[in-house]
DNA sequence: AGTGCAGTTGACTTT
DNA sequence: TAAAGTCAACTGCAC
């Protein structure tokens, strides 16, 4: 008798509590991933992802074998691929991760259990990071997550034995229907790439999180970037929670305090985002607050889209943002939230169109925390304050020197520096604009007005406050009441605890 | 030397 | 991890 383990986004061994359940069945156990070409069909589904996701395959496969293990691929239907399987080998159990991924995931995961019970097999499902399913409210969710993160993780054993059975080679992207995307510089998946980004973040990289992150130069190297390991699960969010630990237990100085901690902040505010997803699916396809509905055009103009997608709006630091995502899959935090403030309020697009774009050009897309972070960033949430971001001011903040700005429009190289963000102030913008690249798309401070009193106007409106506050009791972020200080004035907070307030 | 004043800075509020 | 506006305190300078 077998079990079948089935791989989802948890490509590793190592911190894997499904395999940890399936071993002690004491069973050989079949594993499987199933590739499913109608998930590579979905909006949200890109080649960038496909092809990170064939490596660390790759790399799981090679790790199974060498504990004497194989890995079965099979192509097709979740529920065909499994009902086959389990009539062929009359598997007696199927073990796997929850899963809290976009609406097409949660729908073919419903389908499994339906086809499970219909069969008598048991579905044993376990969770892998500090997501938990069926918690009602908020109130406890942190110390759940506290409990999670503390746990040792389980190492796979020297010797899996597992069943094989016939295995389909893994289809190429472009017979998923995926094709090139303008991915140029990857960042390499599999869990080994996972390991070295996880330790040389921790033992060089991070050094300078905290001041380096927001800029879209240095926040390559000194962001973990271990974002689309997290998501594929090349490696466990409570495997880098706890080796960050263990750096942080060892009391570095030089800084180091500030970006850990700061580090750790950001990993539980994934577990947060995420929980969002799971507690409420629907935040994929509506706006939080059902006041927003219907406030930008649903159908969203096509020129100013098919402009922002391609970085060719006339706002440089919007573009080289949009142009570096496209070749590299990646973007650092503040960059996603201002070509996404960009389009959601001085283009006035709606999010899903935009947020679909940007899930296929994230290598790293998580539903869960994009979904969040797209309403977020359009004001749609209802639960707090509109945050609109000026390009011209953040590529003036944060690309100080022009590098990447120039680096990506090298159609600008004319132009003199202290014009760089705002082109069509210099006096030569002439020759320039509307040829080379183009004049901007919208005036900046206009559009950001219009947007802000028209944002602003549905919040004043009737019965918006009631269901806000709704809102909130469900998924605010619930801290553990500061113990105040006998005596003496409170030390003040760090931003890092202030911030992410949805 | 003290006063007036334009310009700057920073804390705080509003949108 | 917003930005703009407000206001009071401060600064440097002319007289």
């Amino acid at each position: 008798m077998t079990s079948i383990l089935w791989f989802k986004r948890d490509l590793r061994l190592d911190d894997h509590p499904a395999l940890d359940r399936v071993i002690s069945f004491d069973e050989p156990i079949l594993c499987l991933y199933i590739v499913e070409p109608d998930l590579w069909q979905q909006p949200d589904a890109s080649f960038r992802q496909y092809r990170f996701l064939e490596e660390s395959l790759g790399d799981l496969r090679q790790s199974l074998q060498q504990r004497g293990a194989e890995l079965v691929m099979r192509t097709g239907d979740a529920v065909a691929v499994l009902d086959e399987l389990v009539g062929r080998h009359g598997c007696m159990r199927l073990v796997s991760h929850e899963e809290t991924g976009n609406g097409w995931t949660y729908a073919r995961d419903k389908r499994v259990a339906e086809w499970a019970r219909g069969r008598g097999l048991p579905w044993i499902e376990v969770p892998q990071c500090g997501v938990v399913r069926r918690i009602v409210g908020r109130n406890g969710w942190q110390s759940a997550r506290d409990d999670f993160m503390t746990q040792p993780p389980a190492h796979p054993p020297v010797r899996i034995k597992t069943m094989a059975t016939a295995s389909d080679p893994l289809p190429k992207a472009a017979d998923l229907g995926l094709s090139p995307d303008g991915i140029c510089l990857t960042q390499r998946g599999g869990r080994a790439a996972g390991v070295e980004r996880l330790s040389s973040f921790l033992q060089h990289r991070g050094q300078h999180y905290r001041r380096a992150m927001s800029s879209p130069l240095e926040g390559a190297e000194a962001c973990s970037r271990l974002s689309p390991h997290l998501a594929f699960g090349t490696l466990s969010v409570r495997e880098a929670v706890q080796a960050t630990r263990d750096h942080q237990s060892k009391g570095r100085k030089g800084g180091w305090s500030g970006a850990l901690k700061s580090f750790q902040a950001r990993l539980a505010w994934r577990d947060h985002f995420i929980q969002k997803l799971e507690d409420q699916p629907e935040i994929e396809h509506h706006c939080l607050h059902p006041a927003y509905e219907g406030l930008r055009p649903l159908e969203p103009d096509a020129a100013r889209l098919k402009a922002w997608e391609g970085g060719e709006t006339g706002l440089p630091f919007v573009d080289a943002c949009m142009r570096s995502l496209r070749a590299t899959g990646w973007l650092n935090f503040r960059m996603r939230a201002m070509v996404m403030s960009v389009a959601s309020y001085h283009l006035w697009l709606d999010w899903r169109a935009t947020g679909q774009h940007l899930a296929r050009m994230f290598t790293d897309y998580e539903p869960g925390i994009h979904w969040s972070q797209v309403q977020m960033q359009s004001g749609t949430t209802g639960m707090n304050t509109i945050r609109i971001y000026n390009p011209v001011k953040q590529g003036l903040d944060q690309d100080p020197t022009g590098t990447f700005t120039r680096r990506w429009l090298p159609e600008l190289a004319q132009v003199p520096d202290r014009f760089l963000q705002e082109p069509w102030k210099w006096e030569g913008a002439g020759k320039l604009l509307g040829r080379s690249y183009p004049e901007p798309i919208v005036d900046v401070q206009s559009a950001a007005r219009a947007a802000r009193d028209a944002v602003w106007a549905v919040r004043k409106s009737d019965g918006f406050h009631p269901v806000a506050k709704r809102i909130v009791q469900k998924h605010a972020s619930r801290k553990a009441p500061r113990r105040r200080a006998a005596r003496g004035p409170s030390r003040p907070r760090h931003a890092d605890q202030m911030s992410f307030d949805f």
